[in-house]
DNA sequence: ATTTATTGTCTCACTTTGTGACAATATTAA
DNA sequence: TTAATATTGTCACAAAGTGAGACAATAAAT
């Protein structure tokens, strides 16, 4: 998100309520920028440096949106829990939140620069994400409720970043039972149609 | 840790001052409860549910050790990151806080029943710890300087609670090529002496 | 000198993984 | 209608990894 009348970009965040359990402000605070609910969403690190805070650029983006007064605890060190959500891209209408003047998706080759450890979020994000790939599912949120093998794999190779042999990846994934497999679909190409699977079980 | 004349088990924990790193937080309040210094530290989890709250509890404890006057904010809902540590049974004397009268190692299989939601910390502790046995490094801070194979597969089998093929186990280790070999020591045993290793590299 | 317990290593079978090959097939081109 | 093209599902084979037992080596006790 970027933030009005600055040039700082942050990760999309929120504050937990006196008495609201931490995961639940999590999942507000996902609906609230993208309209989506029951997603997959996992807890990776928690942040605690006091180094991570920077009162200045706080009060920074604060005085332009109408100044600090009342919210004087914003200016405090905070320790951020983060969290990674597998989104659909397509299922999501971002919405900025109010002090913000646009939310939007970023390459991760092509991110802007990002305030505080926002950066190191990111990576450590990623980190946890790729090792979790194996074990953890796999692409649910991120495709369609029917997709093809290919589609699966695409996912795969865009987190791991890396390209996977066809025959291999397809030999896992099923030996890992937790696809249906559908009737095939007519695509429209020029070459024999794929099953489509499911991951309902 | 059990505290003064109640019948509460708790993990051991403590808050993080406003202007402390979170970790550093953590490692402070090992050193007190253990005596122990550049621990291997695992950030595994952020507790944050208000449910796992119990202010009668909270306050039972407060009021035997001298009421709650001064502390309101110990009586509020707080949030939880936890960790687990690799150490050394034998290179620590356990120290418990002002408001405990003892700090004790338990056996897995024989815990007192534990306050709020720590049993469920313990079992998450146990899950991650066995989840990244096989990626991260292994008996650092638990086994002495030099130790011998069979010391080291002890170690994982105590984790992992399961038997492993010695055999296996060996070839598998050696392969990380993440051990050095010493000398022989002549360990007074009726029997083939074994090597010494240590994780220095 | 013999026995006993444990170690270091090897071999064999079995499983998993990486790689290419093949036929099948939906569509386009000829 | 036939051939060409691209991609799919599956298999075969080699390479690598794993589980299990076997065997000689050896430190101490008998």
């Amino acid at each position: 998100m970027k933030y009005h009348n600055t040039d700082f970009y942050a990760l999309p965040g929120g504050f937990v309520r006196l008495n609201e359990d931490l995961n639940t402000a999590v999942r507000i605070g996902l609906k609230e920028r993208t309209g989506l609910d029951n997603i997959f969403l996992e807890q990776f690190y928690t942040f605690g440096n006091v180094s991570r805070f920077k009162p200045e650029i706080m009060k920074q983006i604060m005085e332009v949106n109408g100044g600090v007064n009342e919210n004087v605890w914003i200016l405090e060190r905070f320790i951020s829990v983060a969290y990674y959500a597998l989104i659909n891209y397509d299922d999501v209408e971002l919405t900025p939140d109010a002090i913000s003047e646009s939310c939007d998706w970023y390459d991760l080759d092509n991110l802007p620069e990002l305030i505080f450890d926002h950066k190191e979020i990111i990576s450590k994000a990623l980190a946890t994400l790729r090792a979790n790939l194996e074990t953890k599912l796999m692409g649910v949120n991120l495709l369609p409720p029917m997709f093809t093998m290919k589609d699966l794999q695409k996912v795969y190779e865009a987190i791991l970043d890396e390209k996977l042999h066809r025959g291999a990846f397809q030999r896992k994934i099923l030996s890992m039972n937790l696809l249906k497999r559908h009737e095939k679909q007519f695509s429209g190409a020029a070459h024999k149609a794929p099953f489509l699977y499911s991951f309902e079980r």
